[in-house]
DNA sequence: AGTTCGATCGCCT
DNA sequence: GGCGATCGAACTG
């Protein structure tokens, strides 16, 4: 599977949400291995307590405040890796986080969860910060990409802000 | 300086 | 369905 030229900056410098719907179905890439996003959820800048910049900047979240269409990635549990695109203008708070993708390439085990697609594209917080647009990490349109429904529901394994609707996922069949 | 607890996962019952 | 692993960020005092 040949890929396009990464997505530009503009796709992440747009409103979370909608940047979240519109990373479903599109491919994350690094190095030989490489997966069709599944599922992810919205994490808004303001008004969001769930969201790890409703405190403000602070020396983990500040890329999630800087310029979109960077990596936000953050140790969680004390185990696992998690991935988000930082979306908004510069200055802005945003992100979505990539939370299950479906295997194309280079992939030897389940990524259907935050913590284990990392690890199957080995992605970890040493890649915190990197540019989307330029790579190593890089995200694409699919260019055999089929019409597909999209599942909204409330977000997983968080206490704060918990009913709101910014879950998205590909529908089953 | 000490405590709490989390955007998880896998193994146990 | 429940829980332990494991650690750093953020909050308390």
């Amino acid at each position: 599977l040949r890929l396009p030229k990464p997505l530009p900056r503009s796709f992440y410098a747009r409103p979370t949400v909608e940047v979240a719907r519109d990373l479903l179905g599109k491919i994350v890439s690094l190095g030989e291995a490489s997966g069709r996003i599944t599922e992810v959820e919205a994490y808004l800048g303001v008004g969001d307590e769930a969201a790890h910049s409703a405190r403000g900047i602070t020396d983990r979240t500040r890329v999630l405040f800087g310029p979109p269409g960077h990596a936000y990635i953050y140790l969680i549990y004390g185990m696992y890796d998690c991935l988000n695109f930082v979306t908004e203008s510069d200055g802005i708070a945003g992100g979505v986080l990539i939370r299950a993708i479906e295997p194309i390439a280079g992939i030897n085990r389940s990524a259907d969860g935050p913590g284990k697609l990392t690890l199957a594209l080995g992605i970890t917080r040493a890649q915190n910060g990197a540019d989307l647009t330029c790579g190593p990490i890089t995200v694409h349109r699919d260019p055999r990409a089929k019409p597909f429904k999209i599942e909204v529901s409330k977000r997983i394994g968080i206490t704060k802000s918990a009913d709101l609707p910014l879950r998205f996922l590909i529908g089953r069949e």
